[in-house]
DNA sequence: TCCTCCTAAGTAAACGCTCACTAAGGATAT
DNA sequence: ATATCCTTAGTGAGCGTTTACTTAGGAGGA
């Protein structure tokens, strides 16, 4: 018998180990073997906390879902109207999140093609939140004069876009950075566009 | 005997069958009894096709990645300098085409994250071209004098990137579209704000 | 006749999951 | 103190099924 840990602490170290996995080969490829083998125990310890497999990755999602609050920053420029502020502290976030972690990006999309039960929730409450903030913000910034008439939604779909599109093809599809170009430049790059983009011009 | 077939049109077919559903449940999940089942043959014919499933998944992304001229129209607009035209061709014929067969984004992201050996090339072929040819658009015009100085293929890709996340949001995470926004109407806002964004102001 | 296209009936390995069992430690009774 | 008992955390072997892939041979048209 290797060790003997408190049925808590176990059940971490296998949610963990398997998100790790799910993460990285999706539901499908991944084996509760190959599962029990990270954690180091035996497989049957897989099935004594959770009664399935697909239990088990519905346990992982829920947790990713919940939402540790990634706004904070990006509310606060909001309150000042600070334009700029708030879209380079959504952008800067979603890099810096998700660049510490791929975890949660690459599940999001697995569980999205993979078809699982709870991508719906998953995405709701990661992603659309984002939308949401960005689309009130910009509609309050159409009402304030500021911005010209777009529509807010899509508008801000876009911004996120192009955020994600960037994570997407670095930490997906394995493009490689430039040396010369850091997250900040590009998020920069994207709200000036952007905020330039949407500036009401003299009338 | 169900119906005899000459090799070639029975090898289509197979391509065909397997692509729609390695598009929907991905390389590992999908078995290759489920593609002999839908061709309507057994599935000692996939083998005799193709020696290893992972062969004709390979098969299915060299087809895939044959890039049927997508930007012609792109090509064209660009020559006369019309700036809205081209960017308004590239998002069009991305929608259009994803809209019409969304296999095609299904499998490029399902080859990457399940780390198919045939992913890059795929992502070259398909998404990298893309990001070039507006990059070099995009250049040309700062050269002109048309567009601010910005880092054109990170410009490119934020555009590129409000597109495809569009396409995700629909085609992957089944969002639905409201009905008052057309496509059309969704690239427009984008080209605009993109456009805007981009133009040289008076100094 | 003799290719060509096809199927039925396999195979071994891998899969999710179960079962019978054990070692370790703490509480209690003597 | 120590024997007894119970709970908890654990294992190893293996169940039935599904998987990718194979083999032997049959039917139909030129």
């Amino acid at each position: 018998m290797r060790e003997r840990l408190p049925a808590q602490e176990r059940r971490r170290q296998i949610v963990e180990a398997a998100a790790d996995l799910f993460a990285r080969k999706g539901f499908r490829g991944t084996t509760t073997r190959e599962i029990a083998e990270a954690v180091g125990v035996s497989e049957a310890m897989i099935f004594k906390y959770f009664p399935t497999k697909e239990e088990l990755y519905s346990a992982i999602i829920e947790a990713k879902a919940k939402t540790e609050e990634i706004l904070a920053a990006a509310a606060v420029a909001a309150t000042s109207n600070d334009d700029a502020g708030v879209f380079r502290a959504v952008g800067q976030v979603m890099i810096e999140t998700t660049e510490a972690d791929p975890t949660l990006m690459r599940l999001l999309l697995f569980s999205a093609l993979e078809g699982h039960e709870l991508s719906e929730m998953f995405f709701e409450s990661r992603v659309r939140r984002l939308h949401e903030f960005l689309s009130t913000y910009i509609q309050q910034r159409i009402a304030d004069g500021h911005f010209r008439k777009v529509d807010p939604l899509v508008t801000a779909r876009g911004f996120v876009g192009m955020v994600v599109h960037y994570l997407l093809i670095h930490e997906v599809f394995g493009v490689k950075r430039p040396p010369h170009s850091s997250p900040e430049e590009v998020v920069s790059t994207f709200v000036n566009i952007f905020l330039e983009g949407l500036k009401r011009r003299g009338r």
